[in-house]
DNA sequence: AGCACA
């Protein structure tokens, strides 16, 4: 049986999903039309919408932040739209448009996958060479033996990462994709004018522990190994 | 009813 809130359980997302919409109106006049419904809660970043056979009577209005998606869920929700009421809940996934805007924005999500997998294997052999005795040019590195500059900073345990000794070229897609695959994981944060850092943020502490260990000292580029601490405060 | 974005 159907809840009376099936909303309930979904998190406070900046983007609304509407359905119950009438169907045989075009995408076009559609999105003109909530613009103009919804546009005084907020910021609209963009509104989504398709007619294909899954999609139609549905649609996505991204707003800049939270309290207007709210405000606009909580005031419209069963709003007589075209002679129907309209359905409102949070979006269950975050709009493409706002993981631009924050920098976490990944091309296509199998691809996420597939790299994932591949940066694991990539992980396995570069480890080895920094827990163990040598790496590939004979130098010494051995745990008690590494260079200052390679020295993690002594700061307790917290839920975000500072990332550093980054190669310049390296951006928040490779560090999402690198550090995604650890448990807890939230988001990347790069700073465009401070080059070769980065922060990750986790859940908490914890699940940024584990992730820090198993990547410290990872090579995103040969000679560069990534340093991780914990981040201050 | 149906949670996408190339």
């Amino acid at each position: 049986m159907a809840s009376i809130e099936d909303s309930v359980d979904i998190p406070p997302n900046q983007t609304i999903y509407v359905n119950n919409l009438y169907e045989k109106i075009s995408k076009k006049k559609l999105r003109e039309h909530l613009y103009s419904l919804f546009s005084k809660y907020g910021q609209i970043l963009e509104i989504e919408a398709s007619k294909s056979l899954k999609m139609r009577g549905q649609a996505f209005i991204v707003f800049k932040d939270i309290t207007s998606a709210s405000n606009a869920l909580r005031e419209m929700n069963g709003f007589n739209f075209l002679d129907r009421p309209m359905k409102i809940q949070y979006s269950k996934n975050k709009s493409d448009a706002v993981s631009k805007l924050d920098g976490t924005y990944m091309e296509k999500k199998r691809q996420r996958e597939e790299n994932n997998e591949k940066k694991i294997n990539i992980k396995k052999q570069d480890r080895k060479v920094t827990g163990g005795q040598k790496n590939k040019n004979g130098e010494t590195l051995s745990v008690g033996n590494i260079p200052s500059n390679l020295q993690p900073r002594d700061l307790p345990p917290n839920k975000t990462l500072f990332v550093e000794n980054l190669p310049d070229k390296c951006d928040p897609m490779m560090l999402e994709m690198l550090f995604s695959q650890f448990p807890g994981y939230k988001e990347v944060h790069m700073v465009e004018s401070k080059k070769g850092i980065a922060f990750v943020e986790f859940q908490d502490e914890s699940k940024s522990g584990l992730a820090m260990q198993s990547l410290q000292h990872f090579k995103v580029t040969q000679e560069k190994p990534m340093v991780i601490s914990f981040a201050k405060q």
